[in-house]
DNA sequence: ACTTAGACTGACGTTTACGTCAATTGAGTG
DNA sequence: CACTCAATTGACGTAAACGTCAGTCTAAGT
């Protein structure tokens, strides 16, 4: 065989863990919350006797979650977007049912983009108004 | 007198005026929504008789509303905004807590964005490769 | 062995943003 | 004027997303 170290025989990565108050300080969110996401359906971390360990990709979906909460979504709809991402469905019907939701979100995304773009110039006028006053003043 | 019927005393532009149910037609909530704005110091409708009458200002504040509400804010989060948007306010206290809380907003509105160019870029991805997966069905 | 200190599990409380229902009321209409 | 019909006003109900106990458990020090 040559001498090929590059890639170990990739069955056994020994992928590292987290507890639920890492988490909770990483993301500074508490661990309730982290439980609750987990109710949801949104997490499924392992156990160590009665204590939760996360894996990277709880961390991933955890995170993709925070995120969706900045933008608004319902945790509901989150669960549909993060489930998608690590799914690997390859029927036809289950395809064209993703696209429909991807479509969906992406529709309200583009929505919610504009509406920020007008409101962070509507700011910018407001901002520009405030401190030529201010201006005015000293 | 000259045929000039294009400007009229500008003294009294007579106003349009809404009633709850069209402007709930025209936004598509409840009128029981748009009481609850009033109730949450959002809007201030006139009456006729017992009957709420909205100006054009009533309006706009309205539409304001609901962008705040698509783009994830708290009714109280859209007041602070509104009731800025259309204050007169000139002392230097006031417009520097203005300032303050437009920063504030903006900061937030500006991850949003980021957020959201980050979602729309993978949820393209995932729409690319749906498409391919079906497309080798074919 | 005793005591902490964290994590866990219910279970109930809270806030936000309305929905829903019942009882009035005032304004038109035949 | 009786009747309808839409708007109003409480008042209570509800769903989402956690917060806040209270009581248990258990692995770790001393």
């Amino acid at each position: 065989m040559p001498p090929r170290k590059s890639v170990p025989p990739a069955t056994e990565t020994p992928q590292p863990t987290f507890t639920i108050t890492e988490l909770a300080a990483e993301f500074d969110i508490t661990p309730r919350a982290i439980r609750f996401y987990e109710d949801m359906g949104l997490l499924e971390p392992g156990r160590k006797g009665r204590n939760r360990v996360y894996t990277p990709r709880d961390r991933t979906r955890l995170k993709l979650t925070l995120r969706g909460k900045r933008l608004g979504l319902a945790l509901q709809e989150i669960k549909q977007l993060v489930d998608m991402y690590d799914s690997q469905a390859s029927a036809a019907p289950q395809l064209r049912a993703f696209l429909a939701i991807l479509a969906q979100h992406r529709g309200q995304l583009e929505q919610q983009r504009h509406d920020i773009e007008v409101t962070l110039a509507e700011i910018q006028q407001h901002e520009k108004r405030c401190r030529s006053l201010l201006a005015g003043q000293a």
